[in-house]
RNA sequence: GGGCCGUUAGCUCAGUCCGGUAGAGCAGCGGACUUUUAAUCCGUUGGUCGGGGGUUCGAAUCCCCCACGGCCCA
């Protein structure tokens, strides 16, 4: 096709930055005209469909084509064009809704000439809209044999291609919705991630949990430790942190009566980007009166059980090609006997500090000469341990000095009640009965603010309002964070975190598309 | 932060070792075709080879820097 050099380059100019770059682009761009000039709109809103493809696929997948003839019924459907087989007096195309993948008959004779040209120039990746009865081709596939076919939504550029799809992994990030179109897999795990939150918040109803919403931007970035996102509130002129997560203020709420509470949302940590990373990721806090935390091991266990029957209906299933079972009861380790069997170091070993740096030396475990005793031994944990715990697995009985908001062992004022849940090696939860004497919180928290001042960035800060709350009294209480995220990863067999959040975040590109 | 790998047409990839006119398939465009389904057949367009610098008569290819991404490690 020839242009003219000059003209379209004025419009270049007039177009900005978004002109077409690529001959692909300007055809796709003139070939819409060209429907446009024929009188037919782009983009209409003024159909409605009364079937999904899915639907017609449920209901009529089995029928035989003699009663599908006797029908005689009209099926309205809308979705994008996915293929497309065109002949010279007929075509077959398949279309894409939420539901599933149809295939329609589309022919000249049926729809008329002037339809049928018009049709032609329907692109792989257009929306339309078609209406025709049901019936089986020679090779027995369900198809619709169109009536009428209407173009709902132009598409302006080319979809990825047919048979290979879209691969390249900072492409599906970054253009999720692309990813969406062309990878049901992708499509699948957001929509068994939507299941298991469901699941999970079904499971927390029935049992009386009120699902509450608390503050997102904190005055104080406290309930882990963690480095937080930071930012400014012009007119209050305050600093104020994304939260790294909700625990506080979930517990104020069980100061003031609410017994049973859960929030599923968002926390920030300003930290590293990993396949188990992502700087704003999903947890599930719940806090539950008069518990412990051994009662909430056995509500974790019931928890992820009931999410997995539902979604494999067994407790077996394969991760990453590893065989994980979730029958309960899930074997429940201390710490130090967990180093002991997968490190083969003596619990006394690890009751001096200095004996607790030598290990932690020798197996490279990142430590200074200052860490305490217990964050040695955590160190230790984390670098030795932690990976080799592929069934799930309780750890209990942490150290007092990293947990600084767990409730003391009644028989030993050095450990916590406390325990994290771990499944091919990574942590998916972590609980404790709750610290509510308001005077242990209080040296709890200077503790903490000691090691910040001497470097260490995560450690609380003083929370002078939440040390007033306890003071009103808590309730004894047990309380739980889950990661949303990794046990989504797990139920969708997903290698990555990025690969189970819509859109993780990425470094942004100067160039794109 | 460190190591390794990657970035070539809209998409999926060759070509890089060993420097010499940038290729294929799909998509697109033109034509034929009323039961195809990775439709087929004939013809055909399309590229700042991620960016910058260097070496060279000559660089997608060799060297340096940078950007983005992936995996592993910290």
């Amino acid at each position: 096709m020839k242009k003219s050099a000059a003209g379209d380059g004025a419009l270049g100019r007039d177009k900005g930055a978004m002109e077409d770059s690529s001959e692909l682009l300007r055809k796709k761009r003139e070939k819409a005209n060209e429907l446009k000039a024929a009188g037919v709109d782009l983009y209409p809103n003024d159909m409605r469909v009364d079937h999904t493809a899915g639907d017609l696929i449920d209901i009529y997948g089995e029928a035989n084509g003699e009663t599908l003839e006797r029908l005689g019924e009209t099926f309205r459907l809308a979705g994008r064009i996915m293929a497309r087989r065109v002949f010279g007096k007929a075509s077959f195309i398949s279309i894409r809704d939420r539901k599933g993948d149809i295939q329609v008959y589309i022919r000249k004779e049926k729809i008329g000439d002037e339809l049928y040209g018009l049709f032609r120039k329907f692109d792989i990746g257009d929306f339309i809209f078609i209406s025709g009865s049901l019936f089986r081709t020679n090779t027995g596939e369900l198809t619709i044999d169109a009536d009428t076919v209407r173009l709902l939504s132009k598409c302006m550029r080319p979809l990825p291609e047919k048979w290979h799809g879209l691969t390249d992994i900072e492409a599906r990030y970054r253009q999720r919705y692309l990813d969406l179109i062309m990878n049901p897999a992708a499509k699948e795990t957001f929509i068994i991630r939507s299941r298991i939150i469901r699941l999970i918040r079904q499971f927390m109803m029935e049992r009386d949990f009120l699902e509450v919403e608390t503050p997102m931007m904190h005055p104080i970035a406290g309930g882990a430790a963690a480095k937080p996102f930071k930012t400014h509130h012009n007119t209050l002129d305050m600093e104020l942190y994304l939260r790294i997560a909700p625990e506080l203020y979930l517990k104020r709420l069980v100061v003031g009566g609410m017994e049973r509470v859960f929030e599923i949302n968002r926390s920030f940590r300003n930290e590293g980007i990993s396949t188990l990373h992502n700087p704003e990721f999903t947890m599930m806090e719940f806090y539950l009166a008069y518990a412990t935390y051994e009662d909430l091991m056995a509500l974790t266990e019931e928890m992820i059980s009931f999410v997995a029957r539902d979604i494999f209906g067994t407790l077996q299933f394969v991760y990453q090609g590893v065989d994980i079972d979730l029958s309960p009861p899930w074997p429940r380790m201390t710490v130090k006997e967990a180093i002991s069997a997968f490190a083969g170091i003596s619990p006394e070993r690890l009751d001096s500090q200095e004996s607790a740096l030598n290990e932690a030396r020798r197996l490279n475990a990142p430590v200074t000469d200052a860490d305490s005793t217990g964050k040695i031994v955590m160190a230790i944990f984390e670098a030795v341990v932690e990976e080799k715990l592929i069934q799930p697995t309780f750890i209990t009985r942490y150290p007092v000095e990293v947990s600084p908001l767990s409730r003391r062992s009644s028989d030993n004022s050095d450990y916590v009640d406390r325990f994290e849940l771990f499944i091919y090696g990574r942590e998916i939860a972590n609980a404790f009965s709750e610290l509510n004497d308001p005077d242990d919180q209080r040296e709890r928290f200077l503790q903490q603010v000691a090691e910040k001042e001497s470097g260490d960035e995560e450690a609380h800060e003083m929370d002078e309002d939440y040390i007033t709350a306890l003071e009103y009294a808590m309730p004894p209480t047990a309380g739980e964070g889950i990661g949303i995220d990794r046990l989504v990863m797990l139920f969708t067999d997903s290698p990555s975190i990025r690969d189970v959040i819509l859109f993780p975040h990425m470094r942004t590109k100067i160039k794109n598309a």
